[in-house]
DNA sequence: ATAATTGCAAATTTTTTGCAGGTTC
DNA sequence: GAACCTGCAAAAAATTTGCAATTAT
């Protein structure tokens, strides 16, 4: 249980509702694009605009609460700042799930950047192909 | 020397000098946003369109030309079609460099994909950080 | 000659902004 | 109570579309 309360007020961003909302609506999904963030809190919060949705977006971003997941093609969607992993990016049904980050290609990765004085912030590796559901659906 | 002509007669598209300036101002600067683009091309042909580049982009991304680069907090960028490479994004200047995908990463990245009988089609590597220009900037 | 492409203007979609009223600490 | 947030409406920015004129093959 993510104690979302305390994690906003860490970043000095005060607990309201709609912020709470739009953090478990996304944990509970995973990734979610703006539009998809605003018509599930929604459904709690009809009242909601999408301004809103929008202007804490931005501001959880700069803070390091969420964390932006740009994908070819697509429009960006967002997941809570965790740690460090890789994203496989479903083409057909657009679906993206985490896998953990292997320690053999971060040192890789780190030793490419090393060599030429890059300092490296973060890596961002997304992998796109079609899910093990979506290849059943196909098959069917 | 690239052939843009072939390389768009192959696509089924025909060589207009939009197409071929737009192919060769992302050559020449290697990733650039659209408007990027727009302003660079008008430059030899003041007469150009925005929406004429808008066109052209989604078209020659279909036939596979060119190569949406999206880019967490920024506008997505286009490149060339080429081999499989790895993009090194200043955070600061903002430019993107290629850089050769190491066998190893691959090997390691499908090895993920193929346990798991997910069908990679497009590996999509961005390693963000301070290019080493930007960083002796900050030291001055 | 034909079919594709361009440029323009208008329409749509997406995102940002300003501000009055409401909420959190 | 002070500072911050929300929702609304309007503005700005980004992208798409329709169509007549032009161009490539």
């Amino acid at each position: 249980m993510t104690d979302y309360v305390t994690l906003l007020k860490n970043k000095e961003l005060k607990a309201t509702f709609q912020r709470m909302s739009i953090l478990e609506v996304i944990n509970r999904a995973g990734h979610m694009s703006v539009e998809a963030i605003f018509a599930e809190v929604s459904k709690v919060h009809p009242s909601l605009s999408l301004a809103t949705v929008y202007k804490n977006i931005v501001l959880m971003v700069e803070k390091g609460v969420l964390v932006e997941v740009p994908i070819t093609g697509k429009k960006s969607k967002y997941e809570l700042a965790k740690e460090d992993h890789i994203h496989l990016v479903c083409t057909e049904c657009g679906e993206v799930e985490d896998r953990p980050k292997l320690q053999e290609a971060d040192r890789v990765l780190h030793t490419l950047t090393d060599e030429e004085s890059f300092a490296l912030h973060k890596q961002q590796i997304n992998l796109y192909g079609v899910c093990r559901a979506c290849q059943m659906e196909v098959a069917s």
